[in-house]
DNA sequence: ACTCCAATCCAC
DNA sequence: TGGATTGGAGTG
C-alpha cells in the first residue's frame, strides 16, 4: 500500500482545474493532513507550494508524482482551518487556492519569515471599571449565560447611536476570558480599528492582536501569529480578520452588521456574518450582531426567533435623539432658493454658529459638480474607460472617474454633437465647502470625504480636531456617519440622500434608511435635544418619511411586505452570475451561451431545485475598466442542491470556448443590482 | 490563472 | 532566419 496525499495547489481561479491534485509520499516522509508541502506541478514540474487537505492509501500510484519535500514539521492548517477551505469552496463558489490566500497570510504561505523586534509584553494599563447602566447591564446578564453554555447562539442587539454598545462588548469580552475562552471583534472599517485596538489594550493589553488587509506581510504574520499560539486571545479587525485562527472561540461580535464592507467583492465573495456563524457552528459560540438599523434579514430572524433580540434604547446620559425636520427642496425651489440649502437648515447653522455649537452636515457626493453635460445635446461627460459620467473637481480642475480613477481636462468639444459648451451642474462635497465659506465667513469648516482622508491617520486625527472643538461645521460624505462620539453636535443636515434610493440595488431602501438613522444619530447632547433637517426631493417616499420618523420598526414591517411580494431575501437568495469581458459583443455571447448551458443542466437536476432566473442583461453601469459586465439574477434557496448545480454549471460552461474568453463569477447574497 | 508549446508573423 | 507574439491545451 501507498500512502497518497490529496493536495491543494496554486492554479490561480480556473474552475476546470479546481480539484484536488494527488501526490505519493515517499515511505520515510513524515507528514499528513494539514501540512505545507513542496510538489512538482506541470510539464516543466516547477515547484509549487500546496497544502495536504486528505490522506488515502492505495496499491497503484501510476501516473502520480511524487511529493518533493515538507518545509515544516508540523501542520500549518488546523481541523476547523481545513474545514473552513472546503465550506468557502461549495458556498461562495470560490478556488481551493482562494480560499487558502483568504484564511492564511502570504508570509505562512511563502514561509518568508524575518526576524522581528521582540515587543515589549505590554502590561494591561488604568482599566477603569466597567460600569454599565441598567440597560447596559440587562443586556450582559442577558448574554452572559450563553458564554458559558456549549451551544451557538445568536443575540442580535439593535441599539440607538451613543446607547453605548462598546461598553456591552467590553464586558462579555471581559467574561468571555475569564471562561478560558477567545473574542473575536470585528468593524466595518480599517479607520474604525485604532480606537478601537486602545480602548481595548487599556484593559486587556497584549492579549488583543488587530487585523485588517492593509496590515504589511509582517504584521499580518505576526498578528496571525499571536492570535494561533494563545498570546492574543482578543482579535480586532475588519472582515478578514473573520477568519483569525483563534482557538477556543467563546463570542464573535460585529458592529454595525450589514454594513456593505462585511460582504466581500473579489474571491472568495463571501458574507463575514456567514462565515461568523460558521465559526460559531464549529466553537459552539456566541454571535453577536449589532446595528442601530439592523439588516431586514437578521431583524426578520429575530422576529422569527433564530436569533435572540437585544434592544438598547437609551442613549448616553439620556440624550434626545434630534427633533427631524423635513425639508421639502420642491417649495424651496418654487421659492427661487436655488441653493444646497433649504431656509431652515441655514437658519439652523446661524443659530448654532451664534451659540458656538457643532453642526454636521451629510451629502454623499463628493467633488464640486457631479455632472458635466453638453449645453447644445445635453449628454454628460463620460469617463473613457467606463461607462460612468465624471465628477468635476475643483482641486486639480480635472474630470475625475470615481470608479477607475481617471482623469482629464473638460473636452474642447462634445463627443457626441462636437458642440464646445458645457454645463456644469450638481453638488458635491467640494462645491458644498466653498458655498457654505461664502454664506458663513467665519465658519471653521471641516471637509471629510475620500480625498481629504487619504493620508495615513488623516480621518482620525481630523475626527479628534472636530471632536475637540477646532471646527464649527463637518461636512462629508457616510464616512461621517461612522466613528467617535461628538458630544457638542447639536445640529445634522442632510443635505439629499434621494438619488441613493435609485442604485438599482433592492438593499438601497435599507441602506439610505441606516445612512439617514446613523447621521441623526450623531446629533443631540444631554442638556439639549438636538435638531435634524432631512433635505429631500421627495418628503412622501415611505423611506424618507419613516427615517425622518426614526421609526425603525414600521420601515421594517413596509420593507418587508415588499420584499416578499417582489420576492427578495430573507424570502429568498439572490446569486448573481456575473460576466466580464474586452469586448462588448464577446461578453454579451459568453453570458448567452453560459445561460444555455445553465438551463441544459437545470433541466437534468432530479431534486426539487426552486429558482427563478433572470437575464442575461448589461450591468448598470455597462463597462467599467474598460471591462463589459453582464450579469444573471437567480432567485433561489440557497442548498446544496443549489450550489452543486451552480458549481456544476461554472465547470461545464468553462469548456465552451466562448464562455472560457470572459471572465465568469458567481455571487450568493452580494451586490444584486436589477441591471438596465 | 498560468505555463508550455507549436504555429505564425515580421524585421532584417 | 530567429525572436517575438498569439492561440490552444493541460495542470495529478
Amino acid at each position: 500500500m501507498k500512502k497518497i496525499a490529496a493536495v491543494t495547489v496554486d492554479v490561480g481561479s480556473a474552475y476546470a482545474a479546481d480539484i484536488l491534485y494527488h501526490y505519493v509520499i515517499p515511505e520515510e516522509m513524515h507528514c499528513g493532513v494539514g501540512y505545507r508541502v513542496i510538489v512538482p506541478f506541470g510539464k516543466s514540474d516547477r515547484q509549487v507550494t500546496g497544502f495536504i487537505m486528505e490522506m488515502q492509501e492505495q496499491e497503484e500510484s501510476d501516473g502520480l508524482k511524487t511529493i518533493s519535500s515538507v518545509p515544516e514539521n508540523e501542520p500549518a492548517m488546523n481541523p476547523e482551518q481545513r474545514e473552513l477551505i472546503f465550506w468557502l469552496r461549495e458556498n461562495t463558489f470560490c478556488t481551493y487556492y482562494d480560499a487558502v490566500k483568504t484564511i492564511f497570510p502570504p508570509a505562512i504561505i511563502k514561509n518568508k519569515c524575518r526576524k522581528r523586534k521582540k515587543i515589549p509584553v505590554s502590561v494591561p494599563i488604568e482599566a477603569e471599571p466597567l460600569h454599565l447602566s441598567k440597560e447596559q447591564q440587562h443586556v450582559y446578564d442577558t448574554i452572559a449565560p450563553s458564554l458559558e453554555k456549549d451551544k451557538a447562539e445568536c443575540f442580535l442587539i439593535r441599539g440607538v447611536t451613543g446607547s453605548g454598545k462598546t461598553v456591552v462588548f467590553e464586558a462579555l469580552i471581559a467574561r468571555t476570558l475569564q471562561l478560558g475562552k477567545t473574542a473575536l471583534l470585528l468593524l466595518p472599517e480599517i479607520a474604525l480599528t485604532p480606537q478601537m485596538i486602545q480602548r481595548f489594550q487599556k484593559r486587556f493589553g497584549s492579549n488583543v492582536a488587530l487585523m485588517h488587509s492593509r496590515l504589511s506581510d509582517g504584521e499580518r504574520r505576526f498578528a496571525y501569529e499571536q492570535a494561533k499560539n494563545g498570546n492574543a486571545r482578543i482579535v480586532i479587525g475588519t472582515r478578514s480578520a473573520v477568519f483569525a485562527p483563534l482557538e477556543n472561540i467563546g463570542l464573535i461580535i460585529m458592529d454595525e452588521e450589514g454594513e456593505y464592507s462585511y460582504k466581500s467583492e473579489k474571491a472568495p465573495r463571501y458574507d463575514t456574518i456567514y462565515v461568523a456563524k460558521q465559526r460559531c457552528r464549529y466553537h459552539h459560540a456566541v454571535l453577536i450582531p449589532a446595528s442601530a438599523t439592523p439588516t431586514i434579514e437578521s431583524y426578520y430572524y429575530a422576529q422569527k426567533g433564530i436569533y435572540h433580540l437585544l434592544e438598547m434604547k437609551q442613549r448616553y446620559q439620556n440624550t434626545a435623539l434630534p427633533e427631524v425636520t423635513v425639508a421639502d427642496m420642491r417649495i424651496e425651489r418654487q421659492n427661487g432658493n436655488m441653493s444646497a440649502f433649504s431656509q431652515v437648515l441655514q437658519d439652523a447653522i446661524t443659530e448654532n454658529l451664534q451659540n458656538h455649537e457643532q453642526s454636521i452636515l451629510l451629502l454623499n457626493r463628493r467633488g464640486y459638480h457631479t455632472i458635466i453635460s453638453c449645453c447644445i445635446c445635453s449628454q454628460p461627460v463620460y469617463c473613457q474607460h467606463c461607462s460612468i459620467p465624471m465628477t468635476w473637481h475643483s482641486t486639480d480642475q480635472l474630470l475625475h472617474c470615481h470608479y477607475c480613477g481617471y482623469t482629464q481636462a473638460i473636452p474642447q468639444n462634445c463627443p457626441q454633437c462636437n458642440g464646445a459648451n458645457f454645463r456644469k451642474m450638481g453638488f458635491g462635497t467640494q462645491r458644498l465647502e466653498t458655498e457654505l465659506a461664502e454664506r458663513f465667513p467665519t465658519a471653521k469648516i471641516l471637509r471629510m470625504d475620500a480625498d481629504t482622508t487619504t493620508r495615513k491617520n488623516a480621518y482620525e486625527e481630523n475626527f479628534e480636531a472636530f471632536r475637540k472643538g477646532q471646527y464649527d461645521i463637518m461636512l462629508g460624505t457616510q464616512m461621517i456617519g461612522k466613528g467617535l462620539d461628538f458630544p457638542n453636535v447639536t445640529l445634522v443636515g442632510v443635505l439629499s440622500v434621494d438619488k441613493a434610493l435609485f442604485s438599482g440595488d433592492f438593499r438601497s431602501n435599507e441602506k439610505t434608511f441606516s445612512l439617514i438613522t446613523q447621521v441623526i444619530g450623531r446629533g443631540g447632547r444631554r442638556e439639549k435635544t438636538g435638531k435634524a433637517v432631512l433635505q429631500t426631493f421627495m418628503p412622501e417616499h415611505y423611506v424618507l418619511k419613516l427615517a425622518a420618523e426614526q421609526d425603525y420598526e414600521t420601515f421594517f414591517r413596509e420593507e418587508t411586505a415588499i420584499r416578499k411580494a417582489l420576492l427578495f431575501p430573507p424570502f429568498c437568495n439572490i446569486c448573481v452570475i456575473g460576466f466580464s469581458g474586452k469586448q462588448k459583443e464577446e461578453t454579451e455571447l459568453g453570458a448567452k451561451k453560459f445561460y444555455e448551458c445553465m438551463e441544459n443542466i437545470r433541466s437534468q437536476v432530479q431534486e426539487k431545485m426552486p429558482v427563478r432566473i433572470l437575464g442575461p442583461v448589461p450591468c448598470i453601469y455597462e463597462k467599467v475598466n474598460n471591462q463589459y459586465r453582464y450579469q444573471i439574477m437567480i432567485k433561489c434557496k440557497d442548498t446544496p442542491v443549489f450550489r452543486r448545480f451552480i458549481r456544476n454549471t461554472l465547470e461545464q460552461s468553462a469548456k465552451i470556448k466562448e464562455v472560457a474568453k470572459i471572465h465568469v463569477y458567481a455571487d450568493m447574497n452580494g451586490n444584486a443590482s436589477t441591471g438596465a
